[in-house]
DNA sequence: CGTGACCTTAACGTGAACGTTAAGGTTGTG
DNA sequence: CACAACCTTAACGTTCACGTTAAGGTCACG
């Protein structure tokens, strides 16, 4: 496939717009297309745009956000509808860049930006709060390996246990 | 635990067998019977006894199982095959504690702490593959916040943008 | 020995997150 | 312009992890 330009080029050229359609997005994210198509339904993304048929058209920044959602619900384990308040807070930060592109007011501006700031920030303590579990179950973990560590070592180097003394009994 | 197998009493009174009816066993971890039930469908546990009615009966080791079934399960976000692999190396362990109690011969101890070591290395891995995964999106999300305190930095104290300078369009 | 609170198995129902046809329209290529 | 390969919506099917009756047995207490 040497030409994957497809849209309807009517304008400008626009020299760069690599618009995708579902399933090159889907060999790209790792998702299928069913995902995707389910993921627009709960409301986690709108393509970019459609084509003169409708077809769905995806681009970079819908790429990213697939691979957001991608990685929230495989790696985090996030449900949609957890997902779902996340990158509602993702699309409220896209709006928001919009109005700050709009506007010149340093004190609107700041406000924006603060608004953003503060729900990154909520969605690190959601991440980090799970993380701090995982490391309790991983300390956990450890720490059953070194008693065993301490049980070989015993048997290694150590002196050879009575055989009447009964350990952890 | 010197005795898990107590159905029938014929032997010995043991004076503290606390074994829970599976409601209390709910209460306790925070599961529902059915949930129980069902993971035990799902081969993850056997209650430690059955009353002469075929009441399920657990004991602390019961306990034990299914607050670290809820872990995996809540905080790590695992599957209950995949906690069933886990716990499948956990039930080992289990069976290899009574062989290691019932051998004096220290090369087969050795042998048996080697694989549960082996094992407890195996689920550290697992889990801290999935927390460094966490970790990097914890970055990715500290660096977006980076981002905007540093825009905010800008405003607030720099000086002001050229208003024909378009930030990251 | 009867009663109420608990338990049993069995079976069907549910919500999330898709998979899988079905029936038809669109697009790039020969 | 024909055609294969893609796409569309719509709808039904599936798996997981349980929830929820249904029909009956058990346990402790009075």
């Amino acid at each position: 496939m040497p030409t994957k330009t497809s849209a309807p080029y009517d304008g400008a050229p626009i020299t760069d717009a690599p618009l995708l359609r579902i399933q090159e997005v889907a060999a790209e994210t790792g998702l299928t297309p069913r995902s995707i198509r389910y993921y627009e339904e709960m409301g986690l993304l709108e393509p970019a745009a459609r084509s003169e048929g409708a077809y769905r058209l995806y681009d970079d920044s819908d790429l990213e956000r697939l691979r957001s959602i991608k990685e929230l619900r495989d790696e985090a384990g996030f449900s949609l509808a957890q997902i779902g308040q996340l990158l509602e807070d993702e699309a409220t930060r896209e709006r928001n860049r919009e109005r700050f592109r709009a506007t010149q007011d340093p004190a609107e501006r700041r406000s924006i930006l603060q608004d953003a700031r503060a729900r990154v920030d909520r969605q690190i303590e959601t991440l980090e709060a799970k993380a701090d579990r995982l490391d309790a179950m991983i300390e956990a973990a450890r720490n059953r390996r070194a008693h065993l560590d301490q049980h070989l070592h015993e048997l290694d180097g150590g002196p050879a246990p009575h055989p009447d003394r009964v350990r952890g009994a």
